[in-house]
DNA sequence: TTCCCCATGAGACTCATTCTCAATTGGGAT
DNA sequence: ATCCCAATTGAGAATGAGTCTCATGGGGAA
């Protein structure tokens, strides 16, 4: 579907009973167009920069929104700050931190997805969603 | 090694340089005494219900040095709020948290340790240290 | 026992995030 | 196109976990 255009955005607000903003599609745009796993107060600035007329408040109000509807993934590097990123392709992964740098690098592993509800269901749980993060560092 | 005796935190402590006091006992003793997952200001209260002179800033500085000293896990259960465990058998495991009751249940599996460190291996890194979480739900 | 320096307590402070509430605005009804 | 009003917004206050400050207190080596 045309993630790019401002239809997109206007019919999930309005399947969730919401109305179409300017500060809304500003937020999904400036998120959506970077890959990064950036924090709120990143946003916020890039946004302002911009020019963008938006407060911190609708920053968070509208994050929140997309995360509720699949459109950023919120994630906890455990700095205290959460990050987000666009999650247009829906393709789940995890990440590795490095220690020394600080970079974020995606991974995916199907063994490990299936492994995991394995181990739920040892203990009569299926599991809902899970927070899987390797701090690592390179190998000399 | 007698890790019930005030002994074994002096003997910590003053590896480390530290002043063994009635606090950094109290706080250790009220972490140690219970295999629950608690935070902070729920050890805190614990300690002053019980009558004994401490602060939260004590409590906090306490628990960081027995975090450490590998006397306590320190665990990010995603709402806010740092979670503590003894770990006095330092048997290394992970969380099930329940969504609907909130329960914390232990879980570890070796094959899931090796995934790991292959996975990151597969990106030029090695394994520091992981965080890992599973959100489950009772499977009815 | 003395003395130095580390440890403590009370409360101020930080910082990400949430809340408040008056003013504004989207958008369905007319 | 206009009206109308509930939803949305912005500015700043509030929250809450955790950290810092600094004057006072107390380990523990000699």
């Amino acid at each position: 579907m045309a993630e790019q255009t401002p239809e997109f955005l206007t019919g999930i607000l309005h399947k969730e009973g919401l109305r179409y903003t300017a500060q809304r599609e500003a937020v999904w745009d400036e998120i959506r167009q970077s890959q990064e796993h950036r924090d709120a107060e990143d946003i916020y600035l890039s946004l302002r920069t911009k020019g963008i007329q938006v407060s911190r408040a609708t920053v968070y109000r509208t994050i929140d929104v997309l995360v509720k509807n699949k459109l950023v993934r919120k994630m906890d590097v455990g700095d205290g700050r959460s990050r987000y990123e666009p999650r247009l392709d829906d393709n789940h992964h995890d990440h590795m931190i490095c220690t020394e740098t600080g970079d974020i690098i995606e991974f995916f592993d199907e063994e490990l997805e299936l492994l995991q509800e394995k181990i739920a269901r040892k203990h009569g749980y299926t599991v809902v969603r899970h927070v899987h993060q390797l701090f690592v560092k390179p190998i000399k």
